[in-house]
DNA sequence: CGCCGTTTTGAAGACAGTCAAGATGCGTGG
DNA sequence: CCACGCATCTTGACTGTCTTCAAAACGGCG
């Protein structure tokens, strides 16, 4: 799966590497370096990247596509942790120690992703010590994500969760529409349950009365047009 | 509230410095280098060390005592995020770009902390790229911490968060006993509730619950012992 | 067009939240 | 050292929200 200098799938030469932010510090050349430490792969939707427990000596960062993170509890429920895509890169956690994968991921769609291996990971971060600020300024941000994920779990109920949700997705994947901002969900209703920590039956409930109220407009199952931005923010 | 060569009330010289993780990657000399951009702060039980919304421009550690990190809902509900303790540090969100607190620190009790100026401490990441690791190294464990409490969160109800939770206290704070693991609770019960996302009567309820089944004992308030570690497991 | 997976809808039941009252315990001051 | 008073914790009854189970409707895809 290794590619030499010209093997990458999906983009031209290094641009690849290019466009994720950990390495946009770095000039052309030094660029061209990181480049040859990479590996490709492409995943089809539904496959696993990642197993929860399975040694993990590479860094992962999604080039095209997108990945769900999640563990599942011995009971065998499913709760989502990230929503990888473009940019985004995840096995961090071993990165200095070695050690297992603390959750499984998957890919939502067909996906492009590029590895790391850590000791050349970490040669990197001593040689661009800015590649450092990068990661902690992206942990940083992460972090805050799961904060505010964790607050809403904890003292917000199911709807509040639910509109909470939504605006992130229309915050990420968002484009303007006559009446709103209208954006596909990345997850099935499962998959938003499994996100927000609630039963599949209730994300339709709630979904159909936020219609019902005119605050969103669904178009097929994944269509989502929110009409009333306002009204999911409390 | 600056202090000169000699003024850290609580230790000797630069010795607390050496206690921080982030910073024990240091010689003594280096570490005295450190030492001089440290501001001393002591707060007494129940002061806010840090609000929400608030201007911050330094790196806070915590040298002694603990610190409760958390936020309100609109409706007045918390939620606790983190339980700092020697050697923790916070405000790092801030650490790169300039911003606003995302949580209010408030001590649990008597509390010394090492404040250091944002742009000092970026001076030192400059100087010694290993203290970036060390921070990558921590908040990857926090993020390790969340993603759990989430997990939880989204999963499970509040009888094995509970479980959870004094497991957590007990690894971090517990001592052996003879009939168990013991430990003191860093929070009341509303503490508890807070940071689990409950109710106060809930944890009373569960707590007493775990008590009759003979899994922990209670001494006053404060006391647990857990007699049967693996029941709290599941 | 028909099938299968997903989504919706309904009804019942459980868990945890809220409100209210009483008990306990701790710190203070006499 | 004891007694008082306030804060915290416990207990009980009730309510609401969400989960669960079951069945019907929908929709995408071969």
């Amino acid at each position: 799966m290794k590619s030499g200098n010209g093997g990458c799938l999906h983009c031209s030469h290094q641009l690849c590497a290019k466009r994720v932010p950990i390495f946009s510090a770095l000039e052309e050349k030094e660029l061209s370096q990181v480049v040859d430490l990479i590996l490709r792969r492409q995943y089809e939707k539904g496959e696993m990247i990642l197993l929860e427990g399975a040694e993990l000596d590479s860094l992962i960062i999604v080039n095209h596509g997108m990945v769900k993170a999640f563990r599942y509890t011995e009971e065998g429920k499913e709760q989502i942790l990230y929503l990888f895509s473009e940019g985004d890169f995840f096995g961090e956690k071993n990165l200095l120690s070695r050690g297992e994968a603390t959750y499984n991921a998957e890919a939502l769609e067909r996906t492009h992703v590029c590895m790391i291996r850590n000791e050349d990971f970490q040669e990197l971060l001593r040689d661009y010590p800015e590649i450092s600020l990068k990661i902690i300024r992206e942990l940083s941000a992460r972090l805050d994500r799961l904060e505010g994920a964790l607050q809403s779990m904890g003292t917000k109920n199911a709807e509040a969760r639910l509109s909470a949700v939504l605006l992130e997705f229309a915050g990420k994947y968002g484009t303007s529409h006559p009446e709103g901002i209208q954006f596909d969900l990345p997850f099935s209703r499962e998959g938003i349950a499994n996100y927000i920590g609630a039963a599949r039956e209730t994300v339709s409930r709630r979904l159909n009365r936020l219609q019902e109220e005119g605050i969103i407009d669904m178009i097929g199952n994944k269509k989502i047009i929110i009409k009333d931005k306002n009204a999911l923010k409390l």
